[in-house]
DNA sequence: GGGCCCGCAGGG
DNA sequence: CCCTGCGGGCCC
């Protein structure tokens, strides 16, 4: 017989009512509501706060992730022998943790919960209430529900498809969502300050809220403007969406469509912080965000998908000390690289497209408007318009709020990557991968958390 | 509308 | 420190 919570917005998902908070019971590890009569057992006394519901309380794993039972009495097996030095149990707990392989490459794949591993696909944040697809990937219940809500039946993250089953019926990741519980309780014992983290600018307080020029400034206006304070609390390296917790003047984050006077304002509201760069990143790390001006003759603009240049090795309008003709081949390197690390990785990217030069339907009526994140399938070096090499970037939307634009193409079914002619001729081609470090292996957490404990 | 200059921000 | 950069104002 089938067990269903409410929904998110707080009706039964088996008699399709909204039960009165008396009616209501809200389970103490993943916080889910459920609704007290659909329950086949329901609990003594409804005061109890230690009530599991029965996804967490079921101890049979419905996601293809590795069963954790044997190790878990392994590891306490190891924990309890007596004639074991703490070295020498540590030596085999990592002995066993490590499989049989004893490659110690390994070392390095050491898995911390708060490592973004395991966050959430869409949000980019640790799920409350995670849903673990078929293919490994975790997404809030509440990101995942809006997310097949638009008809999409591919994983956010790699594009494997989600079963029917998994998408009119998600279940939460028990076992996920008591670890990460667990590891935010140990966290937050630390003393850390713990999630959500918060970032704060130097100097933040000093600054005015909107734009203003400094006494050597030979003219006003923004041309040549200081910025403003920074509203939100991301740090700059944060990938993805803004979420409401970062944003403590409004309380909303940066929602998809929001649009600013011009980019030094779109920069204080942390969607894209460089104001004259059309890339955020750094090539060790990834890249966080890209501007579209329309600026670029070679770009396409499908709004879903788009074609990108990176930057160096083209004279942008007006700007005397970059507009020398550099004829020489793009490499990926600094902010090319970031992109091209972003692409690897499977990042989601920021994007903010401006209305000038407004060569693309889908650039906003004026401004700079935040359309969501995107990922990068595929980036190659091929020749440009000007003979030599430059560095070009499939992105592809992958974001959860509806796209600012209308079009029937958008959102209600998956579509398949865009057929380009771009490839022909490309080199150094580089294809996004599911890489390691966004699956997770949920016996090596719970392994470590029991450790901890 | 094109050209040009200005100067901030931030990566390396 | 150095250098660049998918802004933006203003002059012609």
């Amino acid at each position: 017989m089938a067990q269903l919570p409410c929904d998110s917005d707080g009706v039964c998902m088996l008699c399709k009512q909204k039960p009165s908070p008396s009616q209501t019971l809200s389970c103490r590890t993943c916080a889910t509501p459920w609704h007290l009569s659909c329950l086949p057992s329901a609990p003594l006394s409804l005061s109890d706060s230690h009530w599991d519901c029965p996804d967490c309380s079921d101890t049979s794993n419905h996601y293809p992730v590795a069963p954790t039972a044997d190790l878990v009495s392994a590891v306490h097996a190891i924990q309890a022998d007596t004639s074991l030095t703490d070295q020498e149990k540590a030596k085999k707990r990592q002995e066993l943790l490590a499989g049989s392989s004893d490659s110690s490459k390994d070392k390095a794949k050491t898995k911390d919960i708060f490592d973004g591993s395991l966050n959430c696909s869409i949000c980019m944040q640790l799920p409350e209430r995670p849903v673990t697809t078929p293919c490994g990937h975790n997404l809030c219940l509440r990101c995942f529900e809006k997310w097949v809500g638009q008809g999409k039946r591919t994983c956010a993250n790699c594009r494997a498809q989600i079963p029917a089953k998994m998408a009119s019926q998600p279940r939460i990741n028990s076992q996920l969502a008591m670890a990460i519980r667990l590891a935010k309780a140990a966290k937050s014992g630390e003393g850390s300050s713990g999630p959500p983290k918060v970032y704060h600018f130097v100097r933040n307080q000093d600054r005015p809220d909107t734009a203003f020029t400094t006494e050597r400034a030979k003219k006003t206006g923004k041309a040549n403007a200081c910025s403003g304070k920074i509203f939100v609390t991301v740090p700059p390296d944060h990938f993805g969406p803004i979420p409401s917790e970062n944003d403590p003047i409004r309380n909303r984050g940066v929602l998809v469509g929001d649009t600013w006077e011009d980019r030094m304002e779109c920069r204080q509201w942390g969607a894209h912080l460089p104001h004259v760069a059309g890339i955020a990143g750094q090539s060790g790390y990834g890249s966080q965000s890209v501007a579209l001006s329309g600026g670029y003759e070679d770009d396409e603009d499908h709004g879903e998908w788009f074609l990108y240049t990176g930057s160096g090795g083209r004279d942008l309008s007006g700007n005397k000390r970059t507009n020398k003709l550099q004829s020489f081949d793009q490499k990926f390197e600094n902010m090319n690289e970031a992109l091209r690390v972003s692409c690897r990785k499977g990042y989601p990217v920021r994007v903010v497209r401006s209305h000038k030069e407004k060569r693309s339907s889908y650039a906003p009526e004026s401004g700079v408007r935040y359309d969501g994140v995107y990922r990068i399938e595929k980036c190659w070096r091929k020749n440009g318009t000007q003979g030599c090499k430059v560095c070009r970037y499939l992105f592809v939307r992958c974001d959860n709020e509806p796209a600012p634009w209308t079009s029937d193409e958008i959102g209600d079914r998956p579509r398949p990557l865009p057929k380009i002619d771009e490839l022909k001729g490309a080199v150094d081609i580089t294809e996004r991968k599911g890489d390691p470090s966004w699956d997770f292996d949920v016996s090596v957490v719970l392994a470590l958390l029991l450790l901890i404990g």
